[in-house]
DNA sequence: CTGTGTGCAAACTCTTTGCATAAGT
DNA sequence: ACTTATGCAAAGAGTTTGCACACAG
């Protein structure tokens, strides 16, 4: 398993050979929550979201096959998981590098629009080490007036 | 109480002045955990490890006390909480805007050295909001060979 | 059939809380 | 004295795990 990228190839392909495509077996539970993830564009859910969006969508998942899930396609490269501190894990459905603001106090993740925003001056980093990722998290409060 | 500045302003003042500038009643507790925080260059810690560090120094104070202060010093400005997922939290000592690296899999915090790191392109931020803090953290990864 | 995936409930980790006791000023 | 802080143990939230049952190929 592990990144493949192949899903990304065909956007109109369906939850099933996007599944097949990253190794995991279309079963009924991961169809439907890859449809509630995949089909309306960027989102960041927490688990709890996710499951609460299939109670009311009548699909019958447990909460902890929703956590299992959300990492097998965490795994697969289909989400990503937000570095934002809180008590809640966020998925990402948009894996290309991109950036975060974080509404504080209200808990809402909102993506930056456009890829204009760039980090400059990296430093060199320690031995024997890669980047894997740089997240950068605009964190947000309301103006007090 | 909150961002109360003024305990930057001598960095030989001890740890009973740091805290009576910040508001705080300087008890045994807090006067010890100060000592355990600031004397020691900047650090990132865990309450967890802020604990052990106390009973290893023979100062007894529970894990709920250890919370307690970590946030009363967060509030007073003293220190500052990290946008690092994982199921801890991070607290940092050097509240001055730098940012971080992660390791991944270590669960290890580092500066990054240097304010010579920006973040160009922001776009214009939603209605009424204003930014609190950017977090910028360059998650590492042991290169595989 | 045979191997995977799922559901449930219990376990686990980190963190917060309530309340009696202790300590600071 | 009077107020505020601390300790303990229990509660809470989010997440993971173990194992029997169900499903996909």
């Amino acid at each position: 398993m592990s990144s493949n990228p192949a899903y990304q190839t065909c956007p109109t392909r369906d939850a099933g050979d996007r599944l097949r495509a990253a190794g995991l077996r279309p079963t009924r539970q991961r169809i439907a929550l890859a449809d509630l993830l995949f089909s309306k564009g960027d989102r960041h859910l927490t688990a709890e979201e996710l499951h609460e969006e299939a109670v009311i969508a009548k699909v019958p998942v447990s909460l902890a096959t929703v956590y299992n899930t959300l990492h097998q396609f965490t795994d697969a490269g289909m989400l990503r998981v937000l570095a934002i501190e809180s008590s809640k894990t966020y998925f990402d459905t948009n894996v290309s590098d991109h950036q975060h603001f974080f509404l504080e106090g209200e808990n809402v993740v909102m993506d930056i629009p456009h890829g204009d925003m760039t980090v400059n001056g990296l430093p060199k980093l320690p031995e024997g080490m890669e980047i894997a990722h740089i997240d950068v998290v605009v964190r947000l409060r309301r103006k007090r007036i």
